[in-house]
DNA sequence: CTCAAAAGCAACCGTTTCTGTTACGCCGGA
DNA sequence: TCCGGCGTAACAGAAACGGTTGCTTTTGAG
């Protein structure tokens, strides 16, 4: 599996968005935060966009555009960074449908999602504790 | 990034296995494993192959070779199982180095490290509350 | 009204990972 | 010695991701 490196993108972009607003920018433009993310403009437009579509930021577009947080760095957590940027799956089903003649091809489906749900919703819980500002905070510390 | 069914896929094996054992079948060829799976049997080989490495299950080679269980199927947790077939990271920092001229290029690695870890710990104790019996038996009830 | 800056978006490419498949070497009990 | 079955290499197809280019659309500034 190729591991995500989706939240990290968004989240970097997310803190020096708030970095740049305390310091009296209230908006950038792709460039600016690929040039600190050292990514391409694209890629954070992509990302930036997904979170738009979550409420998370808003894109000013035409001249003078750019983006800015959509709501306080401090009701942003990485749940709904991670939420907004990747819809995948943590662990997935098998590919091609089990054997049905056999017990445990018939009954492990419905019983593994219940127990990759448990264990999803934990890693989320986690990613819940913690916000932007959390993380800008421990950045600056 | 593509969905992990490896892990669904071992946990299916070891599930059988057990099951066949509980039916005297001591021992299961990757055919026939596979066959329960719907998969090719060398995918089944590899997954049980890690699971060997890790000492859940063992492989005997020769005239009626074939796998069985390294230890008690209650002792074998789905966490086991995770760090037999999936060594890979939940979730991943910058491809490439951040600008480290920014304040947050240069300080957020390690906090997201930190925040990564937390959450990818969470997800494996939720792993490790339940093993292969649990399984089986949530499937045979 | 025009210009230009910047987001939005589509089409690629190269890389990686996963599943699947074939083929073959090697082991070891009968 | 035979031969069933594991171990493993090689390869193919699909999917996802990061990256890149180029074009369209929007919109404030002059």
């Amino acid at each position: 599996m190729t591991a995500n490196s989706k939240l990290t993108i968004a989240a970097h972009a997310l803190a020096w968005l708030e970095l740049a607003r305390r310091r009296g920018r209230e908006v950038l433009t792709s460039e600016e935060v690929a040039a600190s993310v050292n990514t391409n403009a694209v890629i954070v437009r992509r990302s930036l966009g997904d979170l738009q579509r979550a409420g998370l930021v808003r894109a000013r577009r035409g001249n003078g555009a750019g983006f800015s947080l959509g709501r306080s760095a401090a009701e942003i957590s990485l749940l709904d960074i991670w939420l907004a940027v990747s819809a995948e799956p943590l662990l997935a089903l098998h590919r091609s449908e089990p054997n049905l003649e056999c017990p445990v091809g018939r009954g492990i489906r419905p019983v593994l999602t219940d127990l990759y749900d448990e264990a999803t919703n934990a890693f989320r819980a986690a990613l819940a504790r913690s916000t932007v500002d959390d993380v800008l905070e421990r950045i600056l510390r």
